[in-house]
DNA sequence: CAGATAAGTCAATATGGCTGACATAAAATC
DNA sequence: GATTTTATGTCAGCCATATTGACTTATCTG
């Protein structure tokens, strides 16, 4: 048994440790403004449901959250061309820079960590994060694109 | 600029879908029980203010959810005997047995995730994440030890 | 048209954090 | 030995983020 308990205990708390300082947020808005302003930014025109299903919450928190966003202006919704149900979610120019602002200090914090790492380790990185995550839609987004999927 | 934006915003994406399917709770118990579970029955006989700067929480936050494991007989405290303010930390055995069974999902899905990627990927995993994690002491929890430190 | 779906809303509740103020015992220092 | 600092605990109130359940409105689909 090559896998010893204790390297995977280690893991989970290198995920912990990794995840909390990852996270020490900026003043302003909370955390979870924080994602989704990140995931509309990565995903213009995304619906409500589909932001739902990526954050896993109910649609009751995350209209507190979405609402305080679109009422102060960084995140517009239009109809649904297609199917005029849906609201369609996009940042302004306003959210683009709340967005930049919220993400700095962790793009910076993961850039240092794989220009130190180097890029074999940023694969096996990579490798061993898309094995945790569970659904096979959810890996599919990280699947070896350049640009936004 | 070999480090495009775009492969570290795929990192901190990564790093959110992991630790939110690492952190599907089971019952009983929530997260922040299962944090300090963890961390006493790794490290035994640690003090309350050990665990203050691990979890980095208030010692108000903390005395609720730890209040709770030891009326509820998963966590025993004794006096220091060098210093008698302090409160030493130890698992019962219903801990170690709640310990296993809360970390027993996040077990497997690490194991899991090791075994697929490789011992290469891992150690990429390993530095990536040391890279992340902020402070030299927390960093020095993983120097390279084999048992607990 | 009937039923399903996308989104929004109201209300109550749980959890996990926070600040501030204060208490006690023991150690450390002057 | 008196004073100050430290480790821990506790009371009280607050905030952010999440939950469940019930219900509404608009729109799409069979």
């Amino acid at each position: 048994m090559f896998l010893r308990e204790e390297e995977v205990r280690q893991g989970i708390e290198l995920l912990f440790f990794a995840y909390r300082d990852f996270t020490a947020e900026p003043d302003g808005f909370g955390r979870a403004h924080h994602r989704v302003v990140h995931f509309v930014g990565r995903h213009p025109h995304m619906t409500v449901g589909d932001l739902l299903a990526i954050l896993r919450i109910t649609k009751q928190s995350l209209n507190r959250v979405l609402g305080q966003l679109v009422r102060r202006g960084f995140i517009i919704q239009h109809r649904g061309p297609e199917d005029r149900r849906q609201r369609l979610l996009e940042l302004t120019e306003r959210g683009r820079e709340l967005e930049r602002q919220l993400s700095e200090p962790q793009r910076i914090r993961v850039a240092g960590a794989y220009r130190k790492a180097g890029p074999q380790a940023v694969e096996g990185f990579r490798k061993v994060l898309l094995g945790i995550i569970a659904g096979d839609d959810d890996r599919r987004r990280f699947d070896r694109r350049a640009a936004r999927g």
